[in-house]
DNA sequence: ATGACAATCAGAGATTGA
């Protein structure tokens, strides 16, 4: 089973290349992040046509997350629990019915700048609810991965320059140990566990001509819970997509699971 | 220190992003 993660920066602004990218490299499952889309203007038919389930958790403007998948979803949630008050739309869940089901949740973490401030407070907040579903995930000993766009440089190694981000709401020190406090419940960091070292990235600013001078970051990451890592085969980025015409400034992030 | 670039909503320019 193949899954991607992919922060697509508007599904209406980027459709022709959401589509040509699924004809193409054929993810069985995806999560999207920034669809930027109410569920209602989704562009769902054409995905459909694609042999595609379509399942959105959208809001007007900003934000929006969802799932395509090939395989039959169960038990589709939307919102991260713990705040009731949260109408940003960051988070949803499904289980994915392969041979072996897959508790898959799609994320889309608050950037957080600028720091200090309410977004920067908004941000750890948020963190921490992640961190509880994490944990109630886990309890449930079964395959489960958490993907998406977590605006997190999780170290040094993860950027072109790693100066430029020292005081940045996605790498300070803040950020990186609330980030690792989640790895350290028992997850694994799907990239890293394949890849070692730096220079691999999922982020390139559209400002400066940063893809030319593969000035980025890597921001977008899978977190497999311990039965998922276990059946993980195989992870990459997808990079050539940046070098495309009208591209997302996040390209897909994937993971093959021999589920 | 700032802006560069892009998308959205709205129908200009502010807001958001990272």
């Amino acid at each position: 089973m193949k899954i991607a993660t992919f922060n697509i920066n508007g599904v209406k602004a980027r459709i022709e290349t959401l589509l040509k990218w699924l004809e193409e490299s054929r993810p069985d499952v995806a999560l999207l992040q920034e669809i930027k889309s109410v569920d209602e203007n989704f562009p769902r038919e054409v995905i459909e046509d694609l042999g595609y389930t379509v399942e959105t958790h959208g809001q007007k403007g900003f934000n929006g997350v969802a799932i395509l998948s090939r395989l039959p979803l169960e038990d589709v949630t939307r919102g991260l629990p713990g705040d009731d008050s949260d109408e940003q739309a960051r988070w949803i869940e499904a289980t994915v019915m392969g041979d072996i089901p897959v508790r898959v949740c799609g994320l889309y973490l608050p950037n957080g700048n600028p720091v200090p401030g309410p977004k920067y407070d908004y941000k750890l907040a948020w963190m921490k609810r992640l961190k509880a579903r994490a944990e109630a995930l886990l309890s449930e000993e079964t395959p489960c991965l958490m993907t998406g766009d977590y605006n997190v440089i999780p170290q040094d190694e993860d950027a072109k320059r790693p100066e430029a981000w020292q005081k940045d709401a996605l790498a300070l020190p803040e950020t990186r140990s609330a980030f690792r406090e989640i790895l350290n419940l028992g997850f694994t960091e799907a990239f890293r566990a394949r890849v070692p070292g730096g220079g691999h990235y999922s982020f390139w600013d559209y400002q400066a001509g940063a893809w030319d001078r593969n000035d980025g970051i890597r921001i977008d990451h899978f977190l497999l819970g311990p039965e998922c890592a276990d059946l993980l085969k195989d992870c990459w980025i997808e990079s050539e997509l940046r070098a495309r015409t009208k591209p997302s400034d996040h390209v897909p992030v994937w993971v093959e699971l021999d589920a």
